[in-house]
RNA sequence: GGCGAGGUAGCUCAGUUGGUUAGAGCACACGACUCAUAAUCGUGGGGUCGAGAGUUCAAGUCUCUCUCUCGCCA
């Protein structure tokens, strides 16, 4: 039995994720834990909402709430959406947490002894009425270059001309229109990365076995222009993890928090311990998670995420990590995913083009969501979602192949014999072939499953399900019964049995449509098929079972129509 | 403009280190079957692998140029 941690990038806290969002983290992560323990492996799979910086602040005054509370609500819309398309988090956490708290102010102490933090004196506006320093896109006024009235305060966005804030012509704060500003002088921490440079360099270099999509992102942040910068780790904001070394005070950054980036991956972290203290558990069970040297040393770690988080994940987190100097557990293995685009553009959340995650649930069960996305899971390029594709590969896929076939065998039974698993009859040449083929699907797609191809693992898994069609199909025992009904009964008995083994290999990919293929035969017995021919005896002769409902409908070409037109545009 | 990723059957995509007649699913055509959600199974048609040039005994697979798409950055 191996070890596995598991982390999903974890999604900003302002607002519900689109589907592509979830594609490229939480669902393959998802698929991943699941698998892993039905394997009986010891698995933590661990997700928490992003909840620091700036965006959070605004979504909340907009929202008229305060800050914390705006946060906490939208954890709980976030996790009811998790609960709802099945995402077996052990725990979802949030990065405001007070674990999160202490350990990010803990590893700035551990850098700052390492002399790898230095402090910057910067030149920063200071809107007086909103008591806030204006970061660069929170300031506008009229450009010194062309004139044009709404230059941000980093750059034109008429001439393109770079800018200083301090050179901006009556320039407004964004946030109250307020022109009470003045040039303040600030200090902020900066994380000293280039010294760790070549530390990464050789860590990534080790990784062989990484997509090319991960290492080749990571390689450019390394080498492109002048190499790996230092990276600001503090903000002028309020709601964030106040500035502190260790449990001290920092001098001179009174009032000033983590930049969100830097807590938010540390966030993987505080969140086992959540779970900890969930569960009521000493810190040693989390620690044995994460401390080499308390355990963590068997741990094998994966982490589920987007391209655009690659950066953060192979150089800002592991400069992190290395720079602390103590024996944390680095990443093993790195899954990122490409984009998945909406219908021939990209899914929007700004302007609420595509589906979002509480839409989707509206409309349809989770299974179907899952089984479409991971099976065009955007692993080695961007893939596109459109919805006559996903009317016909879940109508083919879920209802047709393997909601059919559920349909057909156990509804032959009941109507030819009873609704008893039939005890006559043996097995014969076609079934030793069935559980021969059928032996060696299992060991491909357990080898997608273990290295994460997730859409070859969908394709072996239908291809399973497929070989139980050609089976009835040849056997034909509709035709065998009113010769030998003996047969007939054993084909059944086995087709019964297969049904069960389907529930098991599918659970990863369409739990609840498992569950129920699990719960119509009568059984709970979750134990992987390693031995196929035991498997295809295990529901015995004349055990109960029942006729489940149609485990998919098809979507009609009047849904799709509709769907189609409903969230082409913007959300309401 | 710079960087990155791509352009393979009508559609969505696979194609290891260059090596026999380029694959899958869907769609389409025909056939079989009739237990089942008008489901299933079988057979077949269909591609000058974006364009051009080069390296090689041999290129979808390597090199160069061009072109188109997408994303990121400035």
């Amino acid at each position: 039995m191996a070890r596995i941690l598991i982390t999903s990038a974890i999604p900003y806290i302002n607002g519900i994720k689109h589907l592509g969002n979830l594609v490229g983290s939480q669902l393959p992560a998802d698929l991943f834990a699941r698998y892993n323990r039905a394997r009986g492996h010891e698995v933590m799979f661990i997700c928490a909402t992003d909840e620091h910086g700036t965006p959070a602040e605004l979504a909340a005054a907009k929202a008229g709430k305060p800050v914390a509370e705006y946060c906490a609500e939208m954890h709980d819309v976030q996790a009811e959406i998790a609960r709802g398309f099945r995402l077996s988090f052990d725990h979802f956490g949030r990065s405001s947490s007070q674990r999160n708290h202490h350990l990010t102010q803990h590893f700035a102490g551990k850098l700052a002894e390492a002399g790898l933090i230095r402090e910057v004196e910067e030149s920063q506006i200071y809107s007086i009425d909103d008591g806030r320093f204006l970061p660069d896109r929170y300031i506008e006024g009229t450009c010194p270059n062309c004139g044009y009235g709404s230059a941000r305060g980093d750059q034109c966005d008429n001439c393109t001309k770079q800018l200083d804030p301090t050179d901006l012509i009556n320039p407004h704060s964004t946030i109250s229109g307020s022109t009470n500003l003045e040039v303040r002088s600030t200090k902020h921490l900066y994380l000293m990365q280039r010294s760790l440079r070549d530390k990464l360099e050789a860590w990534i270099d080790s990784k062989k076995d990484w997509p090319i999509l991960t290492t080749s992102i990571a390689k450019k942040w390394l080498n492109d222009g002048d190499g790996l910068q230092d990276r600001g780790i503090t903000r002028d904001l309020h709601w964030g993890i106040p500035v502190k070394k260790g449990d001290q005070i920092w001098p001179g950054m009174e009032g000033k928090v983590f930049y969100v980036w830097f807590d938010a991956p540390i966030e993987y972290i505080a969140c086992t311990a959540e779970w900890a203290d969930a569960q009521g558990l000493p810190d040693a069970a989390w620690q044995r998670w994460w401390r080499t040297d308390m355990g963590a040393a068997d741990v094998t770690y994966y982490q589920f995420m987007g391209k655009d988080n690659v950066p953060f994940h192979t150089l800002s987190f592991p400069a992190t990590i290395l720079g602390s100097g103590e024996p944390w557990k680095l990443v093993d293995y790195l899954k990122s995913f490409n984009y998945l685009n909406y219908d021939g553009g990209q899914f929007s959340t700004s302007r609420g083009r595509g589906v979002f995650m509480d839409q989707a649930l509206s409309i349809l069960p989770s299974d179907y969501w899952r089984w479409w996305l991971l099976s065009h899971a955007p692993e080695s390029a961007d893939s596109e979602f459109t919805w006559e594709n996903f009317q016909v590969s879940v109508n083919k896929d879920l209802a047709d192949v393997l909601g059919n076939l559920v349909s057909r065998v156990t509804k032959f039974c009941v109507a030819k014999f009873s609704a008893h698993v039939p005890s006559a009859g043996e097995f014969g040449e076609q079934e030793a072939r069935l559980i021969e083929e059928l032996g060696q699907r299992i060991k491909d797609y357990s080898a997608c499953m273990e290295s994460m191809e997730v859409r070859k693992a969908s394709a072996e898994l239908r291809a399973i399900w497929v070989i139980g069609n050609e089976y009835l199909q040849a056997a034909a025992p509709w035709t065998v019964v009113k010769t030998d009904p003996e047969r007939a009964q054993a084909m059944i008995r086995l087709s019964l049995n297969l049904i069960r083994v389907y529930a098991i290999l599918s659970a990863p990919f369409i739990p609840d449509a498992a569950a129920a293929m699990m719960a119509a035969m009568g059984s709970d017995d979750w134990t992987w098929p390693d031995d196929i021919a035991a498997a295809m005896s295990k529901l015995p002769a004349g055990h109960a079972f029942t006729v489940p409902d149609n485990l998919f409908r098809k979507i009609t070409d009047e849904e799709r129509a509709d769907w189609q037109q409903r969230f082409a545009g913007i959300r309401t």
